[in-house]
DNA sequence: TGCATTTAGTTGCATACGAAACTAATTAGG
DNA sequence: CCTAATTAGTTTCGTATGCAACTAAATGCA
């Protein structure tokens, strides 16, 4: 694909050799979702750490018992994309501070289904309208179609990511 | 924005009728920018570090420092939003690296403009025309409008989030 | 001038991360 | 059956991160 013939930038010299290639970072799609990510996720994760001493995987964690029930930590991994490793972690942290439990399934002991505890759920219910206003503030630049654009955007991008990544094991 | 009164509020509230708010991390912009992000700098994380041992953040600094021309580390933090201790670790590889050069300034000699070596160059040029092709593979998925659009929204996104981290509402 | 403050950049330390190695339980298959 | 392969989940270990403390130079100010 024949792409980036950048705007309005370059007094376009044609002198200019090919390998002096026109390219900011500015316009670099990667560059511009790492940057506001982490600016997202840093000013959450300052709120979520100072009111309820939660991190963001836990919180995903929460988030997920939460709203979708009581799952195993290979069900969460899955379904929040997260690394094995940090869905164990984020659990024994949760269990540690007892916002969930952990019931070994008699059937097969390898697996045990984790669920939010009451402190756990009085957690789930605090945050969520929490990050809601969070969310919304932090989208209140963008009508609601525009929102609802992103969202799919995004959701496209993340498609075409995952099957970018080398064949990850899942 | 007038919202939460503070930490009291939160538990002084123990009415909890409104909490079965309905909330799904699908559908939560931190998590889908997070997630994405992930993916995204994952992929590129292991081409660059494969292809041309570095990294993403000495990465931006070739790129930078390439398309920008010679600065010292301030005008990059500032211009890559980087942290300056990222800044500094990244300029010190590279330096050690031989891929960029430091001449510290003879009338304030805190500070040192960097630039590209030769091999820093080199890089900058085999590295860009990846980028470009991975990032329009990335976005093949949008039509030209719809990423026009993407960039706009992040770029708006970004505006806010910076809003939200300097004036912490807490 | 002389000392406090600010600024540029580096380093120390404590934490977070993920790949890979590991344990324990289950299933496959000869 | 018994061993090999697979699966769920944990731990280890090297690296990356970022805050805070630090060094060194410049500036403020009295």
């Amino acid at each position: 694909m024949k792409s980036q013939e950048s705007s309005a930038d370059t007094s376009a010299d044609p002198d200019q050799d090919q390998d002096q290639v026109t390219f900011s970072l500015d316009n670099f799609l990667p560059y511009r979702l790492a940057l506001l990510s982490s600016l997202v996720s840093g000013s959450i994760q300052k709120l979520y750490a100072s009111e309820f001493d939660i991190s963001i995987p836990e919180w995903r964690l929460v988030a997920i018992l939460g709203s979708d029930g009581p799952m195993t930590a290979n069900d969460i991994r899955q379904r929040a994309a997260m690394d094995k490793v940090q869905v164990s972690r984020a659990a024994a942290k949760l269990l540690d501070a007892g916002h969930i439990r952990k019931q070994v399934d008699p059937e097969d002991k390898r697996r045990a289904t984790l669920s939010l505890s009451d402190s756990g759920s009085k957690i789930y219910n605090q945050i969520v309208p929490i990050a809601l206003e969070r969310e919304a503030y932090l989208s209140s630049a963008l009508s609601e179609k525009e929102k609802r654009d992103l969202i799919q955007l995004l959701e496209k991008l993340t498609k075409t990511a995952k099957s970018m990544t080398t064949a990850p094991p899942m």
